[in-house]
DNA sequence: CAATTTTGTTAGAAGATTCTAACAAATTAC
DNA sequence: GTAATTTGTTAGAATCTTCTAACAAAATTG
């Protein structure tokens, strides 16, 4: 079984894998704020664990059951927001450092019942997907609103980026998953957007906002 | 910030002090199922950190703070056990181990929420008082059904011991706390008893049972 | 009270996770 | 295509929690 430091690499590892499932250790060591040579160390013992492979100055790939392992994580991670704000009454914003922490606790039967409390949820209040208890994770084809043109109708489904400033700054402006977003204008300069939703006829947001928020076509 | 190792050997100080406070080295290396030595040097840090009065060759008292610490960890630990069962349908019998874990998330809102969704609740579902958020114990005065005598009757009010199997005993008799139990006779022989209660004319107890069970008077 | 048993201590080591310093390979930049 | 830079590795050490072996103090027992 993972320890929570073990735990903890396999979920960078796997939101970190590019297209070919590829992780520097340099990425890694900045996303898991230590050093390289404790991101090498700990690398030799993953792959020990038959989590990953490792070759000597390469960049390293979780094996299928480093992935699953990682994912079923990642489920008791998300589960955990999901609950923390449709049971417990947390803000969006708020639920991450408490799941960071649940997401260690060795219960099937406790995200059992939560999983069954919520009828099953498939996307965290990030719009995440859950894996499902096989550790299979659903994908999902979103695109940013900073991809849409003038006049389109879309659904905010999900976010690429959870900071809590960010969660603070969507608070502040009502902007919540589900919403329909129009977009009224496209600034040519900076590529700002004035868009519509809501209780909210005319809100600009900054190409950096419209980077972050994934959408889906209206239907 | 105690670590969780910290934390459980305060939670077994706590437990485990007599009515002078001091708890032996041989007796807190049993309940934590560590050596002798590991104990030796544990206690060593946790005088370092304020937490208990050490002298070579005598048993350990906790300092105040020490005491304040374990009562904040066993409140986090009874809330937890209080939530699972009330709102998350857990049994009795099920969730120590789980909280077990849960104690130690270091996040003050997270156990308040429960504490407010439960409406600030001052026992746990054993009957154990939860202290309060300034790590305070409310002292409780109950005796167990085995000093009583023929015909009392008397509330279940809680347990002097929580083992699974116990619990499975009890909810094999439905026995629950809250109960009004009658006694109706004392065998002479082996101190059994014979009770009666809710939807159970006549159940006998062994004396182990009832030295198990806390009750207080009815009224 | 002397002998035995129990309890507690020290010393030394091991595994997990981390670090810094020094070096080596790979990549990027003229 | 060298030189400089970036990336990755090794070696050696530190901290935390644990152990066993050996010894010492305290308590118990005849």
């Amino acid at each position: 079984m993972a320890s929570q430091t073990e735990e903890n690499y396999l979920k960078s590892l796997f939101n970190l894998a590019n297209e070919a499932g590829e992780v520097n250790i340099s990425e890694l060591a900045q996303q898991m704020q230590v050093s390289m040579p404790t991101v090498n160390s700990m690398v030799k013992t993953l792959q020990k664990n038959g989590w990953l492979i490792y070759e000597k100055y390469k960049p390293v790939t979780l094996t299928s059951e480093g992935k699953k392992e990682a994912a079923l994580v990642i489920r008791k991670h998300r589960l955990t927001e999901m609950f923390l704000v449709k049971k417990m009454g947390f803000g969006w914003e708020e639920v991450h450092e408490i799941a960071e922490q649940i997401e260690h606790i060795h219960s099937p039967k406790f995200f059992e019942r939560m999983d069954e409390m919520m009828g099953h949820p498939t996307v965290d209040p990030h719009g995440s997907p859950i894996p499902d208890k096989m550790g299979r994770v659903q994908e999902v084809s979103y695109f940013t609103l900073s991809k849409c043109k003038t006049g389109q109708i879309v659904n905010l489904a999900a976010l690429t980026n959870s900071s809590t400033e960010f969660l603070e700054f969507l608070n502040s402006r009502d902007l919540r998953l589900g919403i329909e977003l129009q977009v009224i204008s496209i600034e040519p300069y900076d590529q700002s957007m004035v868009v519509s939703f809501e209780g909210h006829p005319s809100e600009t947001l900054s190409e950096k906002v419209c980077d972050r928020l994934l959408v889906r076509l209206v239907g």
